[in-house]
DNA sequence: AGCACGCCGACT
DNA sequence: GTCGGCGTGCTC
């Protein structure tokens, strides 16, 4: 018997397998199984795809072991790995390796991480009636009155130890899960009419294969609605996906679905450890949950008879992998509906363009909660043109503010500050001469990391001691240019003597645990202020919450990205939506250069729809999604001759080959055109149909294959453009 | 990833 | 001539 088997290799096309001999004694059922074959010199694990006929083109090895009891990846998930590398024409084996923790994947070292407690019992067959040491009968009458006794619970290890050499007492080994700790919280909610007619009609819908979209206003009880549906759906004996942005998969959203689906629920998000994972995966494999809720990588989550998919904040960009394979798990989403017939729910209160635009189109259901849950009007939200502020020498705060962050401190109400610049971690340059800090392999600027003294590179991790003298004109005049977090909430306590801040980013919640302790401590009331990146902006719920100041909206408006519009709208109604969630009125305000920009301007007024129609207007006369496909075609080279040369060829390669009705632009550089001493090169495709493009672009590829100099990658609908 | 193969420069 | 540098291609 043969099994063609996929190996993590480069090879020749995307989806080349191995073809391998099995031995008899091996030979059952072994379609998703992991197996150890030998591979050149090496020994590697793979996973097997099909059976095959013997193929004497090349001698055919035998396989060494099979690695796994039960299959690592069942018939959908083979098959939702064809689709995807057919979809992004990316290799095969990487679409698998994705979709499965690292416990599972086809790895080089096989480390299986089971946790197992070893318990020890009598040994029935072995008469106990001439044991007459003390400690060793104690043993055996705690073994007769308990039966099995975890081995670490008895005291006395030597006695055991000659027990178990007599052959008296069996030790054995039994599987256990690692203890995740979930923070559960059971409220008791009545439902708003809004609610309940939203509920019913996604309730109407189970079964079908369809998508609906939620245009929910922040504070409009979404989360209510999601899980009323998911009862209903286990109800039905039927299984539910619920996805939600890495950084809102809080305890304060994850602990109320634990309190209502107790154990029946597998939680996944990234602060679990490998082993963790593993547990919660095999718990979600063996049908012992039917609530899988995690970030982008559930959608995999291998649940028989799916009933429904939830994607909330469908917006966020978390929902695109921005490596190989880069999938968008909306398109997953609704190949597994297809394959459940169950519906994909995408919820949002700043839907994307396209969602939106295909909801209004008809394409999906539309369903809307346009009220909050406390009956309060959204917060009113005040423009603040920081020309004028810098003008009167207020650089960071604007006057009103400082003015509205007093009066919370008097009426002992919470405030929130947004800035979207991570940490202090701004870029170094000589206010003498110029100088600026930059990564020598990369044209990036480093930037500072207060904790280590060290300047880092994001882009390709370089990094070195923070100097003091200038490397160009060598004076003792370096500094720290912009402001992050760091530097708003040394301000913050400048301004206000006595003031409790507390800091919410990428440096102060690395630790495990410490997201949910700076969450907790402010929900308390231990601090007065909360300073915060985009982190701060999605999902937290503080009731004492009335002021949410922006300290600079054009961080995001200034990126060059054709949805740098959208990004904008999206967190400055994400974060207004942070005040006034309960019964005290909410405000806020933000500070930006450009006041009259419609992203700005619709935001605070909470028009999603005025939005909307000015966007779909740009839109169509730039011609972007929603009115066309793109894809950008990535040419990069350690030679910035041999990237130009070859960027230059594949485009024209594309204009050959492809129809009129594609625009291909380009070659030009990318936005960073050096990253760790490649040089970046790109083409852009813009489309609505074209049937020659999957011909063309595996073409494409495959001129490129095995080529050394020149690696070629595609990215389907890009969000970084 | 690791190893063989092969093509070209330096040197006993 | 021959040793060895490393770029290139292959592994069922």
């Amino acid at each position: 018997m043969y099994v063609n088997v996929l190996i993590e290799t480069r090879v020749k096309s995307n989806e080349m397998t191995f073809t391998y001999h099995v031995p008899l004694e091996l030979s059952k059922n072994l379609i998703g199984k992991r197996v150890l074959v030998p591979f050149g010199k090496r020994t590697v694990e793979a996973f097997v795809l099909e059976y095959t006929d013997f193929d004497n083109t090349y001698e055919v090895k035998d396989i060494i072991k099979v690695v796994d009891n039960d299959p690592v990846l069942n018939e959908e998930l083979i098959d939702l790995g064809k689709f995807m590398s057919n979809k992004y024409l990316c290799p095969l084996i990487s679409c698998y390796q994705v979709m499965l923790p690292k416990a599972l994947k086809a790895n080089a070292k096989n480390n299986n991480q089971v946790k197992s407690l070893t318990y020890v019992k009598l040994n029935n067959d072995v008469s106990t009636s001439n044991i007459k040491i003390k400690s060793q009968l104690e043993i055996v009458n705690l073994l007769k009155e308990n039966k099995e006794v975890l081995k670490s619970q008895i005291k006395s290890k030597s006695s055991l130890k000659k027990l178990i050499e007599n052959d008296i007492v069996k030790e054995f080994k039994r599987e256990v899960y690692r203890n995740v700790e979930v923070y559960s919280n059971h409220m008791n909610i009545t439902l708003t009419k809004d609610q309940i007619s939203v509920s019913n009609r996604i309730k109407q819908s189970l079964g079908l294969e369809k998508t609906m979209l939620i245009y929910g206003v922040t504070g409009s009880g979404k989360t209510e609605v999601y899980i009323d549906v998911v009862k209903e759906v286990i109800k039905n004996n039927k299984s539910a996906i619920i996805l939600v942005p890495e950084i809102s998969l809080t305890p304060q959203i994850t602990s109320r679905f634990k309190g209502v689906f107790k154990e029946r629920i597998a939680i996944l998000h990234s602060s679990l450890s490998d082993g963790e994972r593993y547990d919660e995966y095999r718990r979600i494999s063996r049908g012992e949950v039917n609530v899988v809720i995690g970030a982008r990588s559930a959608i995999f989550a291998p649940l028989q008879n799916l009933g429904i998919i939830i994607i909330d904040e469908e917006h966020s960009e978390s929902y695109k992998q921005e490596n190989n394979p880069r999938y968008n798990t909306l398109d997953i989403a609704f190949k597994r509906s297809k394959t459940h017939n169950c519906p994909v729910v995408l919820a949002s209160a700043t839907p994307t363009i396209e969602s939106y635009a295909r909801a209004k189109k008809g394409y999906y259901d539309y369903l809307e909660l346009n009220k909050r849950i406390n009956q309060m009007p959204l917060p009113k939200t005040s423009i603040i043109d920081m020309k004028k502020e810098v003008r009167n020498g207020n650089r960071t705060f604007s006057g009103e503010l400082i003015q509205r962050i007093e009066d919370r401190l008097n009426k002992k109400e919470q405030v929130m500050l947004l800035l979207n610049r991570r940490g202090y971690s701004n870029y170094l340059m000589c206010t003498n001469c110029g100088y600026v800090f930059k990564c020598p392999n990369c044209d990036i600027t480093l930037t500072f990391h207060k904790t280590s003294g060290m300047v880092r590179c994001h882009y390709c991790g370089y990094a070195e001691v923070k100097k003091d003298v200038c490397p160009s004109c060598k004076k003792n005049s370096i500094s720290q240019i912009g402001s992050g977090t760091e530097k708003i909430e040394e301000e913050i306590k400048k301004e206000f003597n006595g003031v409790k801040v507390a800091r919410m980013d990428a440096d102060t919640t690395s630790k495990k645990g410490s997201h949910y302790q700076i969450i907790n401590d402010f929900n308390e009331g231990k601090y007065d202020v909360l300073v915060g990146t985009q982190m701060i902006a999605k999902g937290l719920n503080f009731p004492n919450v009335t002021l949410v100041g922006v300290i600079n909206a054009d961080q995001s408006l200034n990126i060059p990205n054709f949805r740098s519009s959208e990004l904008t709208f999206s967190l400055l109604n994400q974060v207004i939506g942070r005040s006034g969630r309960a019964n005290k009125k909410g405000e806020a305000i933000i500070q930006t250069f450009n006041p009259d920009h419609y992203s700005i301007v619709c935001a605070a007024n909470h028009d999603y729809v005025g939005f909307f129609n000015h966007e779909m207007f740009l839109r169509k006369k730039l011609n972007y999604p929603p009115y066309c496909f793109i894809i950008l075609v990535k040419i990069s080279s350690k030679d910035f001759e041999c990237g130009i040369k070859e960027a230059k060829k594949a485009s024209a390669f594309l204009r050959k080959n492809l129809t009129d009705a594609t625009i291909v632009l380009g070659p030009s550089m990318a936005n960073v055109l050096r990253i760790n001493n490649n040089y970046n090169f790109q083409v852009i495709l813009k489309y609505k149909k074209e049937e020659k493009l999957y011909v063309s672009l595996k073409e494409l590829i495959k001129i490129y294959e095995g080529n050394s100099k020149i690696k070629i990658e595609l990215d389907f609908n890009p969000i970084n453009l």
